[in-house]
DNA sequence: GATTTTTCGTCCAATTTGGTCGAATCATAC
DNA sequence: GTATGATTCGACCAAATTGGACGAAAAATC
């Protein structure tokens, strides 16, 4: 029935992250993706009806499980401080773990398609509201100095940012947490009240 | 002069390290290669008669390079477990630095190009060798069994190359020295006389 | 300023690309 | 059985991309 019809495709947007990772969103061709997925090319277009088709659903799926985890890494019940560390932190490992969707985010021919565009939006709204209230949270705590929130936020999001082309460059992890925890010395100290 | 004509070969050379590395070899284009040395497809051809040249070029290089610094690493004055220790773990840092060499051992469609297949034979010759002497020099001191030594040299290399799959999956460099440490310890305990 | 070295834009045939379509295969029902 | 629908695939196409050729324009050297 079309219980399979779901696990094909799944199937499928598996397999064409496996070759989006290896070869990257622009060499990757539909060729390379039904092979790696053990099926005729042909086959594709009846899950799928164009390579956009494939790409926006594996971007959609990333989508959906980065702002989940990061939604649900700051309801711990921690401090604002920590909060910001768990926020930064994990968003570092999930952009690594979702390649395709970090990809999405840096490679520039992808501009062509729209859907990209509006995912990237969404995607800032959310880590603009998601910092927001953490440091809200934080000012009325009395933890955070009260500044202009918004433009604190837009702050973070900026150097978290940065760090991303870090990321790139080095690939280790440990020496990534070491400066995330270096970068937020300095961030937490500028802005505690004392 | 021609000073310099040497240095724009070699700066177009690391450049087309980089886009090899970045999308393999069968997926890089001239076009990449252009780009990623900041200069026009048709100048590459100056320097260079064909991709095939351009690929050819870098795997000597790095062949030259492998060849090089393994056999510069049993050239130390240590015992011939060390040696051999010494020889894989270098074998696997070098082909993991040196990508491209790699992919052109393990890439299967490069079959057609015959100075693949050359480099090949005269990579897997070096090793029986290389391996052959540290054994042959295990035996003369009574550290390990005097066997078959050509038999052990390829039993050596084979489990390096199982080792190699690994290496590609798991990208962990400390995973891998212990393994190699592990698998040493085993091979070690085989080989010595008791 | 003549000559040589180096770069590049333009062109081309060949290959590869994303995508279509109808026929073949498969499963499920009767 | 066989009729019906779901799924796969090979063959095919127009369009894009490919490796490579060539000669004209710059740059560098004399």
């Amino acid at each position: 029935m079309h219980e399979k019809k779901r696990d094909v495709a799944h199937k499928i947007l598996l397999a064409a992250v496996k070759v989006f990772d290896r070869y990257g969103l622009r060499k990757t061709t539909m060729r390379d993706i039904a092979e790696s997925a053990g099926m005729s090319k042909s086959s594709l277009y009846y899950y799928f009806k164009s390579k956009k088709d494939i790409l926006s659903s594996v971007v959609k799926q990333e989508s959906l499980t980065l702002t989940r985890k990061l939604h649900h890494a700051i309801q711990q019940d921690i401090s604002p401080q920590q909060k910001l560390r768990e926020y930064v932190v994990t968003r570092m490992h999930l952009l690594f773990e979702l390649s395709v969707y970090y990809a999405s985010l840096s490679e520039a021919y992808l501009e062509q398609y729209s859907f990209i565009e509006q995912e990237r939006e969404a995607f800032t709204a959310f880590e603009i509201d998601a910092v927001s209230k953490i440091l809200s949270d934080g000012v009325s705590k009395g933890i955070f100095q009260g500044r202009d929130i918004l433009t604190a936020a837009k702050t973070i999001i900026i150097i978290m940012k940065a760090l991303e082309l870090r990321l790139v460059i080095s690939k280790s992890m440990d020496e990534l947490d070491s400066t995330v925890d270096t970068m937020l010395e300095i961030l937490f100290h500028g802005l505690e009240t004392r």
